[in-house]
DNA sequence: CTGTAATGCAAGCGAGTACACGCAATCATA
DNA sequence: TATGATTGCGTGTACTCGCTTGCATTACAG
């Protein structure tokens, strides 16, 4: 990949991030990649071109690999901290921007497989911990996919609602969620009845 | 409002429901209300007018207010049940997908209060509820603001991964997915140590 | 029957869109 | 110094965009 193409490609992705694909004009892309409209054109066969070779780019992609939860302590505690601190370092609000600027009708079919990549990993890998967890005796079993979801989608959630609100929402930190929401995965809400 | 604005703005909210605020041109509106194009124009100031005037609109809002809440029991688990079953009902995939249409730089600066209203609807009735669980001495003193977070993002997530990739990334039924995360809420993940 | 409001229709405006082409300038390498 | 690849620049094309205008048609109310 040559540095002009890549100019291109990170204008490209940025744009996309901040106004969406259609939005998103190539006369904008090459102003931002300081080249010439038509080098655009020379490049990449068209607008469409420059953000697929984009989003097969580690660097566009948020690379959220199984390997990246393999540091576990089988510790319920820790372990699941260490999830979510991992997702939310690699889910940016700029990530999330560009997830939701690649869902344009002309692009999304192809681009959709790519943004699923990153639910599906955090999912399989934390149900493949619960797996290893109960086999080693640490829990008990249980609906597992259910369990990965509920995690995954209050992880996701803030995350989400951080890149679309801010704080204007809410104030409370990134640490101090993970924590305070980690306790209540494993200790529950004390009741008394 | 007369009938032919009322089409204008349904057929308005549907497409930018479906391809974005950007993609959705005024020839489709005109074609998708069966009216003449240059009668939206009659009707309203601009294609962003006839956003805005959606917007207002109950039928295009969720119209996710506190008062829906009120139905307590003052029981942990109907009670958590309940909130995120009348969220569900109200807040559809259409509706995620409504909210993601209108972010577009070019309105969402007049649209985001509007689409803000709702997650701030929920998590301050779940906080009030959790405040007055407390004095009524069921639960302890928690940092409300932060399980309420948790609960909303749970939510909100499933919500919104389900709008985005349907059964593609879990088959599993709002139903469940409700009475399992509320179980694990209440009574935490059971652990070994 | 007459006046008025709502709508359709055809045409068109200026601006912007993705994309194409020819040509001159630049630059590393042979 | 000569060569070939890369890029900038200006111009251009075919089309779509939001939006406007003038005029014919309909329908209903006084």
């Amino acid at each position: 990949m040559d540095e002009t193409s890549q100019k291109i490609i990170d204008a490209t992705m940025s744009l996309i991030r901040d106004k969406g694909y259609v939005a998103t004009t190539t006369k904008d892309i090459a102003k931002t990649a300081g080249v010439n409209e038509c080098t655009l054109f020379r490049k990449f066969k068209n607008k469409k071109d420059i953000v697929l070779c984009g989003v097969e780019q580690e660097k566009w992609r948020a690379n959220l690999t199984p390997e990246i939860f393999k540091d576990v302590k089988w510790e319920l505690q820790p372990d699941l901290e260490m999830f979510m601190e991992k997702y939310m370092e690699k889910i940016t609000p700029d990530f999330v921007n560009l997830s939701i600027g690649l869902r344009a009708p002309q692009i999304y079919e192809e681009t959709a497989p790519m943004v699923m990549k990153v639910p599906q990993a955090f999912l399989s890998s934390l149900i493949q911990y619960f797996e290893e967890m109960e086999q080693r005796g640490k829990i008990p079993h249980l609906d597992f996919e259910c369990l990965a979801l509920t995690i995954f989608s209050s992880t996701f959630g803030y995350t989400f609602l951080s890149a679309s609100f801010d704080k204007k929402l809410s104030g409370i930190r990134k640490e101090q969620y993970i924590r305070q929401s980690v306790a209540t995965f494993i200790q529950g809400i004390p009741e008394r009845k």
